[in-house]
DNA sequence: GATGAATGAGGCTTCATTCAT
DNA sequence: TATGAATGAAGCCTCATTCAT
């Protein structure tokens, strides 16, 4: 090339050609940051009080850009849920299917791997989004529910069942003692994403220490034990 | 009486005592009629979805009356969170204070009286609201947190305590202790209100019955035993 | 009557009836209340800034009272207008008719007797008032000139004319010179009514002492006076 | 130049360059043309009886856009007093230094060159405006006061000074002289953006002629003079 | 006549969405 | 593709006006 260096308009031309490569090689990550942006902000304020343009922003990107990747607020919202849930059932289901130890560790084993690969993750989220925007968004909430909640359940189910066929807890009711899993992880989710609990910590709540105290009574109470005079 | 009953002029006064009985009685009802509207509103579609005019609308008035009664939108839903945040936590602590049988049944006796009293009454939109609204509105999160959470965990501690003190439950943490109890309340709640769960009954969830079950587990993993080969 | 003095029932219609007594004896000056309050607002905050409801509150009766007499907020106005509009104009004319002082004198005394009727009472708002709505209320404003400003400037007119008949006065434009005297005189009436200008006391006005400084002034303006190498 | 001016990199930064520039030829017109439109319509029509609609119309963009200049109708207003406020009595002040006619010259030169600087110009209906809002926006009044009044105040009043000392002018109240000379422009500032007085020709001002004639009867006011049989 | 609760049209303002550049 | 200025539908709120009491 003859154009020298030194030429301002040139020297303006690569800063914008640098830009633009840099742009190109973000431009796959785009839709990524724009979920990841969407979901902190619908997380903390919710679907209606979140601006697009605050979203946009956040992800470093003009709010028309946004509007390139996602059609419209309300698809920003559902591809924000469908990324942020786990395909994870079947890979969880084939872990109980070879677990050899006992149904005590696979359910703590089970609790606190969520914990790892959900609640302390933004996917935790998710739950907070799903209670807090169901009403508005039946068919996302629908869809949640087949993709998550009943795979979810029938996980616990299963684990439930397996404790009681090896003889290891006493028999619960089988629809509602998945809730005693169910309710409080989804309870902490909820927990963690409502800034009034959390803001102040006059009711503190460290994740690790609830999951293994809510394991010691839910594990104590689900295991079978001699008879006992108290009324059961 | 002396007064003839068909003298004009108290027949006067009497209409126009009735007329303003009538009417101080609708005056005095609309503010009522418009939190349980807008309670149910904001419960089902959150703060910023839901319109004044469909308030106004669901409460028989128009959009301007419901100004006449609250400021603003805003001041609606501080009123309706304080509306429906009940004062009774002096009346259960001095329930519990003399109560006389076991911890147990203590514990079974102040789950389902919640229910009764809050979780099956329309006041139990509040913590879903809480939790889907606490990052909007942190100073109400604040009054919600100091005027509820605070006084509902130190009475659920206290009662674990007793439990303890009298060797009917196994020690717990005093903090994370409280969860076991409170979890699955606020759980029951917000699943109850959260349309997009409830609305399949893919996974059902009977209140009765789910307390029950919770009760079931959660009173035997606090019960006090024999020493058991489980590590517990 | 048998009625006992004593009947609380009875003693309430007394005291309504008592009420009601004075209130009919206000009755007939209820529109001059409102007029007065109307025009207070009016000229303080101009026409659709003033709430009718604070018209209705300063005057001592309710919102709906103020529709009884007047039949819409802008037929409020145009009462004010009307009823704060000297008829004097006959009247002042007369005056000067007969008037048998120097033409001096008689400026001096328009000018000083405008002030002592008009412009330190509360009509000097009108002025202001059709300054500010004129745009607003052409109809009025037209009636306001035809009313005052015409028979105005043709009183001032006359008196200028009568000067120079006289010999007293030096010979001005009979169009313009009219607004050598008519606009010191709205000028202060404007003013007086803006509390921008009043409010803080750096550019003081005293009517009194603006009135004398302004006559001083134009009078010599006027006058008939000896040749002088100033360029007139 | 070596660069070649049909090298697409160079063209694109061009267009982007001509682009760019039209766009914000654009953007910094238009609060412009809003203050311009804003100040007609508030002038016309005083400002609550201007709607912003109106406003966004008449500088030809939408109701929304006018919000992307100013935050809101009444930071609109500041804005538009405060662009219409010119700061140039620093330079008249400097005029008024190195004057070298006489001081009725002076006063001449004053008034015509307010004429054609401010009354004949749009700006003139500041002070309609103000007069007209100023207790509906008592900070900006009082900011016009510090702006325009006093500083307006001290010029004249040096003026008059500057005549007296020369014995040219015949010594008049500092304080209420100023009035002979700001009164009749205000007023006719005033008078002009009164449609109601204007829409009507049986009153006719004629601008030119009116400061005419003011300044005829002011000067030969202001003038020294013999000892005249006249009460002075 | 008098009241003041109720109404609802209308104005200000926001913000998702479009589109010219 | 990316931008961000522009749009206008929609929501909150006000207030002149009505009307049952």
């Amino acid at each position: 090339m003859v154009i020298k260096k030194n030429c301002p308009v040139v020297a303006l031309c690569q800063v914008v050609s640098n830009e633009r490569a840099k742009r190109e090689r973000r431009k796959e990550a785009r839709p990524g940051e724009l979920l990841a942006a969407a979901l902190d902000l619908f997380v903390e304020k919710g679907f209606a009080a979140t601006r697009v343009e605050e979203v946009a922003q956040r992800a470093g990107v003009s709010k028309g850009t946004l509007f390139l990747y996602f059609s419209s607020k309300e698809e920003l919202f559902k591809a924000v849920v469908r990324a942020n849930i786990s395909g994870r059932f079947t890979e969880w289901s084939n872990e109980l299917e070879t677990y050899e130890g006992s149904s005590e560790d696979l359910v703590r084993y089970c609790m606190n791997s969520w914990w790892e690969r959900i609640g302390s993750t933004k996917a935790s989220g998710i739950p907070k989004l799903m209670m807090s925007e169901a009403g508005n968004f039946p068919e996302i909430a629908k869809f949640y529910q087949e993709e998550v909640l009943l795979p979810g359940s029938a996980l616990i189910k299963r684990i439930l069942q397996r404790g009681v066929d090896r003889g290891e807890f006493t028999a619960v009711d089988p629809v509602y003692g998945v809730y005693t899993i169910l309710a409080p992880m989804i309870f902490l989710a909820m927990w963690k994403h409502s800034s009034g609990s959390c803001g102040d910590p006059s009711v503190p709540l460290n994740p690790e220490q609830y999951i293994a105290a809510q394991l010691n009574t839910i594990l104590q109470g689900l295991s079978v034990r001699p008879a006992m005079p108290n009324k059961a």
